[in-house]
DNA sequence: ACAAAAGTGTTAAGAATACACCCATGT
DNA sequence: ACATGGGTGTATTCTTAACACTTTTGT
């Protein structure tokens, strides 16, 4: 309005969930500087003025932990946390999103601030509020999965039924009843068999499915 | 990062349902001024350094449209619009949030500019993007009612089952029959009946319900 | 007696759950 | 031949959906 309006600090923090030993991990990075040294943080930063928050999100991404937007299949924006006394330097706002990728190697060696897959269960000590921030991204994770297509941004193009219950099980926490899962999955009809098969293992090859649609689409049963 | 750190403006706009005449209507304020002079927009404003953005909304509504956020049983916040050439001043980010209050009289004297409700499948010309987020929460407000008992914020503390119907059938915008209606609610044991009955017109007195809580509850089985 | 909204039950179809064995492969 | 994970069907229970008449009141 005025002439000397002072805007809040606008920061941008990121939950990149990957599915890594059939376990739900979170990307984290271990800060090197106070406040809050030593602990580990979600990748995040300062968003100027003239940058969307999207767009200081993939640019924190890729300068903090070494990831291209392009691997993420899925970005979705959280929440924005008012966090009045989070940051020293005062009041702050923070828009967070979560991204979704199929499992990859994090080159360590483009960054100096350490990003590392931690399973959501077995967390490290976390700096600022973002035990909150990841404890509501995972709530968003698991109904998001129940009733839309999400997982086909956590596995490859090409997958298991064995691999997508996997990746089911690993999100909602709980095993799921293999006939079951098959049948209601397949009634949905957002995937479909294709002719190839994956073979590992000294047992019977793996037919390959994959998702009618690479974006998020709403189905009409959930699963749980 | 650097001491010439310049965050981008922020505002907060707030969309402001109220079941009016059996219709879902949303609080508009006509522009009193450039941009979008004449057009119809949602109450916003700046959110300043210092102030949360859930405090800027408070303000802002009591200040332009004269809504005390005590009137409000339940204010929610729904998404952070990227507005980079939405505001002719530059670069801004706009946090919005949904609020749903019983259904009152706004006092037109208190500001100059005018607000009022309009149905939502009634909308008069509006500006800036505020169509779009009008939809967007008007799409949030029918799941948060399909599974959640979020209509309370919508309804007298006392209501019939009939009222109660009819905030449904006015937010997902078709019929429901009441035997299954009230089967159902009733079965989610959310509800419960009062002593009290509520004699309107020439016809058999209807009982009163009551909400058993008053703050938001996830239930089990969704209505739609 | 009539008009107007309140209130109430049954049946059929569809969805969810529980549960155990055979199949194809590598060693 | 055996170990390993892949793949399949049925019976029961629960949920949803479709549908019409009686009750209570004021005029």
């Amino acid at each position: 309005m005025s002439n000397t309006y002072q805007p809040p600090i606008l920061t941008v923090d990121s939950v990149i969930f990957m599915i890594i030993n059939d376990e739900l991990s979170v990307l984290l990075i271990e800060r090197a500087d106070e406040p809050f040294k030593g602990k580990w943080a979600l990748p995040g930063g300062y968003c100027a003025a003239g940058e969307t928050t999207h767009a200081a999100m993939a640019r924190i991404l890729s300068t903090k932990a070494g990831l291209k937007t392009t691997s993420l299949s899925l970005v979705e924006q959280l929440y924005t946390f008012d966090t009045v006394a989070r940051d020293p330097r005062g009041h702050a706002v923070s828009v967070t999103y979560m991204g979704l990728g199929e499992a990859i190697e994090i080159k360590k060696s483009s960054t100096a601030q350490k990003p590392q897959f931690f399973p959501v269960k077995k967390l490290p000590e976390l700096a600022y509020d973002h035990g909150d921030i990841i404890k509501y991204a995972n709530d968003r994770l698991i109904s998001k999965i129940s009733y839309t297509n999400a997982a086909y941004a956590l596995l490859p193009k090409l997958f298991t039924m064995t691999q997508l219950q996997s990746v089911y099980e690993a999100i909602l926490g709980h095993d799921l009843d293999k006939r079951n899962f098959r049948k209601k999955y397949l009634s949905l009809d957002i995937v479909e068999p294709t002719s190839d098969y994956y073979q590992e293992g000294a047992h019977r090859p793996a037919q390959l499915y994959k998702f009618k649609q690479q974006n998020l689409q709403t189905h009409s049963r959930s699963i749980d």
